[in-house]
DNA sequence: CGCCATGTTGACCCAATTCAACGAGAGTGG
DNA sequence: CCACTCTCGTTGAATTGGGTCAACATGGCG
């Protein structure tokens, strides 16, 4: 493996974009001499519900989904994770298997960091801690948040919402597409829906000249029309 | 106020439930020395979503509802948090204005603790921190499973739910009612729903006689079936 | 070229919201 | 004590939203 300077997490920039900024050089260290990078084709599967996690995994690069098989048998996307996200952490904070599977919405690359190096910095170092507990009330928030969308407001609403979060977080390639060109069915699990009435959703508010798409990109035309979805009905 | 040896944190017994239990001596002495226990009635608000606090409330006794205003106008119920439980330190960890209402659902007692109090064991008190840090990794995965019933659930199989939480978290009297007696208008908020359906859900339970309901008091007469229905359609 | 996964549409049915009306208990003031 | 009102629970009926199954299109990709 070719492991130059940029392998190194005392080097790393993503480091900058989480609570690993945190840690001390020693800790980092010890991290970069322990981790593994490896390297997650699209559609392969990080890690699957249920499983026990030996540590967790720092995004390169990517983007990744973590989704929770509901009892009806559907999948519900909770979070999509990029670059300099941490996935896993919050099983292996509290020591148990995950509750959710992640799978790469693009290639990726991901370190992997044994647990140990994250336990220890947390009996050891307030400053990482919490961070990482500043973090999680952040997720937490974020939380709320999505339960009261999910249990308040239409699919309609959901949509008109996720697509601005796509090009919020992700951005438009030069002809203005979303950059995160997620399938209908990935998008009806994020909406909470069958992908057939994503679509036809997805089709009125193209009608509505609100959005364009061509093949699975989709383009945003009229984001205040969007953002008025959202809030009122 | 009558001070006895009750409300010295140091042996106030609800310690014992949460995260303060791993609070040295000294930080309890402190705690008790600056805490204001407040009587709380039926109804009254403790904190409203988006207020600033100066602190957090453990519960000492009684129940609460924490609840966020959806953009439709509805309340939606997010937590129904009790004896033991502390109330405000996701604002307070992350220093932000809280998201949540809470309301008092019965009589309550509850102390209010400064957020120094709080924050500086945060700092200096690793074991402190490391238990505040599980216990948000666990709201965090409670938080998970309810988006995904809220988005993948029917109202019946959310409603079956809960009334088997109610149950199982609060109990029942003498005669089998369950302890809790949450006002329909409340449990739609629970379920995400309108009162009307939820009611009308309700009635039909008891007309399978998986339910008996005498005013607004609720029993569960079958509490298998209720978990099927939880589970299948 | 043909195959398989994905996207799309129609039609039907059940779930959920909404508005409207009414009933039943819990104060409250005369 | 009664009448008044207020809140809460309950039911009806109309309408819209959402889920499901089946059929068909389309578009990469071997």
């Amino acid at each position: 493996m070719s492991d130059h300077e940029h392998s190194r997490c005392e080097n790393c920039i993503i480091r900058q974009m989480n609570s690993f900024k945190a840690l001390k050089k020693e800790e980092l260290k010890q991290m970069a001499d322990n981790k593994k990078t490896k390297t997650i084709k699209k559609g392969d599967i990080i890690f699957k519900e249920g499983e026990r996690l030996g540590g967790v995994f720092c995004v390169r690069n990517g983007i990744s989904k973590l989704s929770k098989m509901s009892d009806n048998g559907r999948d519900q996307i909770v979070k999509i994770a990029t670059k300099g996200e941490v996935l896993g952490h919050r099983s292996v904070i509290s020591s148990e298997a995950t509750n959710l599977s992640a799978v790469a919405l693009e290639d990726m690359e991901v370190c992997f960091i044994p647990k140990s190096h994250i336990e220890e910095p947390l009996q050891t170092n307030p400053v990482f801690t919490n961070a990482v507990l500043k973090h999680m009330a952040q997720e937490l928030k974020f939380a709320d948040d999505i339960i009261v969308n999910m249990a308040q407001k239409t699919v309609r609403q959901r949509l008109a919402e996720i697509l601005l979060y796509l090009e919020e977080n992700f951005g438009t390639d030069k002809e203005g597409y979303l950059y995160l060109q997620l399938s209908r069915a990935d998008i009806a699990d994020v909406v909470g829906t069958a992908t057939e009435l994503l679509i036809r959703t997805l089709t009125k508010l193209k009608k509505e000249g609100l959005v364009l798409t061509a093949g699975k990109r989709i383009q945003i035309l009229d984001k205040k029309a969007l953002l008025h979805i959202v809030e009122g009905l």
